[in-house]
DNA sequence: TGCCAGGCCGGGT
DNA sequence: ACCCGGCATGGC
């Protein structure tokens, strides 16, 4: 145990003096935030920030105007950021239950219990785990952890999680071993998508260059107890 | 050209 | 409880 959460601070200390602050999902609004955590699912940013845009050029982005827009229109708007149809519902599927629960409103969805919310976000259609955590995160403030393939995979490339290990495994490793801070769970995410992206692409057995690299993994491989 | 990108749903075993 | 096909655009 000791080891995984030595591993995590080493980790991180590596990372952010490598590459700094990251200023990850500098959305406008928390709204915009939850917005762009669902327009990203398996998508390249730069194509959901043209999406982000068009909402943006439409007056579409706020929970009240974008429940307005109609289905068809809403996905021609964010046509870019891929999937746009099923995307579309699942926006209008936040966007009711935001207003339903909340009275449309962020702030007062950030008031809530983040365990609580959490259920219900994934009972919402279109909100799996990462981007019911990204809303709890980046547009809430809750120090919930975001894992997702980048840091699946780095953590897994390294020895430190094994395989197939799902995604409440990894969140947990994740939040067990580091002190629970909104702002460091931030940016330790942003870093994972960081150094995967510019060292530990797929496909690729060696990170040349990875500032993880001269690491070694947790004592007992890839055990997290 | 093929593979990849800040996943999730629904139906089947 | 897993496993898999489907969803779709834009960049390298």
């Amino acid at each position: 145990m000791a080891r995984t959460k030595d591993w995590l601070a080493e980790a991180y200390r590596r990372l952010d003096d490598a590459y700094g602050d990251q200023h990850w999902w500098p959305g406008e609004t928390p709204f915009e935030v939850a917005v762009g955590a669902i327009l990203t699912q398996n998508a390249a940013w730069v194509n959901v920030a043209q999406a982000i845009a068009a909402l943006k050029e439409a007056d579409a982005l706020s929970p009240a105007t974008l429940a307005a827009v109609p289905l068809g229109r809403l996905a021609r708007l964010i046509r870019s950021s891929g999937y746009y149809n099923q995307k579309a519902r699942k926006l209008k599927a936040f966007v009711a239950f935001l207003r339903e629960e909340f009275d449309g409103r962020m702030e007062a969805m950030a008031e809530a219990e983040p365990g609580g919310l959490r259920e219900k976000l994934l009972a919402v259609h279109g909100i799996g785990p990462e981007t019911a955590d990204s809303i709890l995160l980046y547009g809430c403030g809750f120090p919930v952890f975001v894992v997702d393939a980048y840091t699946r995979r780095v953590l897994v490339r390294h020895g430190v999680a094994d395989e197939d290990a799902g995604y409440d495994e990894l969140k947990e490793l994740v939040e067990t071993g580091m002190t629970p801070d909104a702002a460091t769970y931030n940016q330790f995410h942003a870093l994972f998508v960081r150094v995967g992206k510019d060292r530990c692409r797929p496909r690729e057995p060696r990170c040349a260059g990875c500032p993880l690299e001269p690491m070694l993994a947790p004592e007992g491989g890839v055990s997290s107890r």
